[in-house]
DNA sequence: GCTTGAATTGAACGGATGTTCAATTAACCT
DNA sequence: AGGTTAATTGAACATCCGTTCAATTCAAGC
């Protein structure tokens, strides 16, 4: 009837927003309603405007925030080693960041149609700054002859794809470990590049 | 009040197939109201119940229909012929086959969760069949050494993302021809495989 | 121990949703 | 011309939606 024994703000936000990731994850946005997402947290409905001022901003907060961790996570991973080096680094990153993170991926590029023009301008634009300095790479890595002729944006975005490709059949209990997708994928964007070492890269025996 | 002059079932038929297609591309499924779709046909609501049973229906002749072109057109396109000249065969079909039809490929991944179970199960049945189709491709290369060493499902998962990464960017009205586009990822696609040809295959000035 | 603020509730509101159905009109067939 | 069927409608139904708000209980600070 009101506030229960034990209740902290901190704890219910917390839990609003992994029920909500799954969960939009699970059965999309639209299809979520705030009773559902209650529910499951054990809370009435009301008490989620309490954390989030409406549905759509609560969406909003979920996507932002992810793009804020990625490019902040990015940033620091970044070494400013050769542009071939430099793209298995971000390889590696980016599927080692999203690994605890899938749900949050799926939803970054699954909900977009679910913004408002305005909150989806905000998230593009964090995504075009993601894009662009992969696309960073591939260009200094063409200029410098490590890689092959390539159009660097058109090229970066289907790389991400490619690696986004892995929420659609990934299962956090199948039969192939994070570092051995790691390997495979790594050789993959290597080839699309056409990256000397991706021939000596051989890694699939773990598979 | 009733029937109008000039209507046709079929006519009507196809444009509600058409508009929903579109719209539902746009908005999402659970976004999408009957209301809205039948007043994008000009119709009451009460008519779409004449060419479907209900909602769900709708949306599973939508991808049904659609995985169903895609095998049939895909069986018809097949060459028996090597495996990296089939695999070009596959590549260009693809994009092909898709270009004139692109919001039901996107619908075909974005709105499987849509989908009751059973529904979801069947569609997952045909496109597991394609995913196998080039999958085959890939193993008999790779036999024949032709192509490099790979998991061949998991390859051809991740070829089959990176082709569908077109829907993300892609706009009718882009600078780039539908044949340039062909070529850039035909040539994408065989370096992921480690095809020789993909070397000699520098198309890239048209873009 | 009293007060202040944080956390949560149930009930309610207005509107939208998918779907049904009897009624109505146009086209087609003989 | 008349009868049958195809195509469409408006109104209605029950249910669900996002959201608000006054009321209530708990925790923390003095």
């Amino acid at each position: 009837m009101a506030r229960r024994i034990g209740s902290d703000g901190a704890r219910t936000r917390e839990a609003i927003r992994e029920a909500a990731t799954r969960l939009i994850a699970q059965v999309g946005y639209e299809a979520l309603s705030m009773r559902r997402l209650a529910e499951e947290v054990g809370l009435g409905a009301a008490a989620l405007y309490r954390y989030y001022p409406n549905k759509q901003a609560m969406l909003f907060k979920l996507l932002d925030t992810h793009m804020d961790e990625l490019l902040a996570c990015w940033a620091k991973s970044r070494q400013g080693a050769a542009p071939d080096a430099e793209l298995e680094v971000f390889t590696r990153f980016h599927i080692r960041h999203h690994w605890p993170r899938i749900d949050s991926l799926f939803l970054s590029y699954m909900e977009l149609r679910s913004l408002t023009p305005e909150n989806f301008a905000r998230i593009e634009e964090k995504r075009n700054r993601y894009d662009r300095g992969l696309a960073r790479i591939l260009e200094e890595g063409r200029r410098a002859g490590l890689f092959a002729e390539m159009d660097a944006r058109v090229t970066a975005r289907a790389i991400i794809a490619l690696l986004n490709g892995l929420t659609t059949w990934y299962r956090p209990d199948g039969p192939i470990s994070r570092e051995a997708i790691e390997d495979i994928y790594w050789n993959m964007v290597a080839r699309v590049v056409g990256a000397p070492q991706a021939e000596e890269n051989r890694c699939l025996e773990r598979a």
